[in-house]
Order: C-alpha cells, then structure tokens, then sequence
DNA sequence: TTGCTTCTACGATAAATTTCGTAGAAATTT
DNA sequence: AAATTTCTACGAAATTTATCGTAGAAGCAA
C-alpha cells in the first residue's frame, strides 16, 4: 500500500534524487535556502522518513548519510495516478486537456507528444 | 492566496459539483456510502469549509443549503499546477508524458489532443 | 402534551505534520 | 586539556485533519 509522502517530504525526496545520497546537512542546506527552516526540522523530517521506510540510511563517521528509497517516476506516478482519481473523477484525459490548456510546451515537446500519440494508434 | 482542500474536502466539493446545492444529509449519504463516515464527522467537515471560506451557505427551515465556493476547473487547475512544481520541477510536459505512458485513453481522445496540439502550432 | 426524529453547535480526542530547543556524544581546534 | 563545533536523539508544542459524542432546538407524530 503506497504512502503518500508529504509536501516537506516531497521537496527532501526532489533533492535526493538529484543529488544522490546527501547527509543532512546537504538537504539543511537547500531546505534553508528555500524556507528558510532550521536544522533540527530538517533532521527531524529525515528521521521520521527513515522511520516510515521512505528513506535508507547508513553511518559515515558521526554522521548518516540519506538515500531516497522511493523512485522519482514511481512517485510521479502515485501522485498523478491519484489526482486523476480525486480531481478528474478517473479521467486522464481531462487532466492532459487541462494542462495543455493552461501551460505553455515547446515546439519539440508538442512534437514529442504527437509521437507518443501515433505510437498508441498503432499499438491498441 | 490559494488554500488547498484535503482530500475529505475535495471528495465533498466533488460531490456539490455534481449535486449543486446540498444539505448535510445529501452529502453525508454519499459520503458514508464511500467511506462509512458518521453523520457528525460530515456536519463538522463542512462546517469547517464554511469557516474557511470554501462554502457558502444559506438556510431552508431548520437545515443548511451549502454551495461550492471554489470552481471545479479552477481547482483543478491549482491543484495540477502544483503538483507540476512540487513533483515535475515545474514542467508541464514531463507531466504529461508520464499520463501518456501509464493511461490509456480512446482513439478519440488522442485525436482531440492532436487537434489541441496543432492549436498551439498555429498561435505560438 | 409527550415523546421521537432531525438538525446544528460545540467540545473533545487522536493522529499526523511541522517546527525547535535541549542534551549529550564525538570530533576538532586552541 | 579545555573549549568549541558538529552531529544525533528525544521531547515538546502548535497546527491541521478527521472523527464522533452529547446537548439542545425545532418540528413531527402519537
């Protein structure tokens, strides 16, 4: 059964996927920069991650080192998958209408999304 | 500034956005049909979206009419805007690519993407 | 009229989230 | 060695969410 993390979480997952395994000082440092929150909050987000299985961590010295043991696309996913269910009443569609309504793509990546879209003609 | 609704509070709106004006009572048979939730827990719930200015309501006889505040595409849109940032590092595109990937949807459907697609071709 | 049903209001509780302060261990610096 | 810095652990508080019980008003039924 999947966990929803939450939206602090979530911002701690986005930076261990990018930065690979941090300490938590590493993710202090970012957490600082863009809310300006202290460094026991931050340690104390991680420990409660590690404790609900959502991080792995392991001993270097005095300190732990984090690793991000829910994928980056498999949350997308989860979270996206549920927003279609309690926003779109189980419509991908409308959400894909929606987006591309009120958001601007390139050239190439309407390109790209026409590409995918042949490929499901061919496919089903 | 945009205040998000929980997902007891969405499941509510979703319903007065199908329903229209409701009463408690109509929210809550639906409500305990898809989660078996008290009478009181339903009142309380949406009392409190009223505090907070989600709902509006006005009075018939002795019982409330309460009326969805917020617009469902306008909420949609918020919380799919944000969901872009907290989780797609702000691209709209990698979003959409993802449903593409693990939805599928009818030939009619990506027709009618395609035709909003080429939209933009023509006015960007 | 007395009692039952139907409402709202209010308070209380439990869990989850977010935030820090303090304590103490361990390492580094002076 | 003593003092400072750097970590983790722990506990506590504030806030939010979700749930429900009880009380009391108002209307309906016997």
């Amino acid at each position: 059964m999947y966990i929803k993390p939450t939206d602090s979480e979530l911002e701690i997952l986005n930076f261990l996927w990018l930065s690979g395994p941090s300490t938590v000082k590493d993710v202090h440092k970012h957490l600082a920069e863009r809310k300006g929150v202290g460094y026991t909050t931050a340690l104390k987000l991680m420990q409660i991650m590690h404790d609900k299985g959502l991080l792995y961590r392991t001993e270097r010295g005095r300190s732990h080192i984090y690793v991000a043991l829910l994928g980056k696309e498999e949350t997308q996913q989860n979270l996206t998958t549920r927003l279609i269910q309690t926003a779109y009443q189980d419509s991908p569609y409308q959400m894909v209408l929606q987006i591309l309504e009120n958001h601007t793509l390139s050239k190439e990546e309407r390109e790209q999304i026409r590409t995918i879209l042949d490929e499901s003609d061919t496919n089903a």
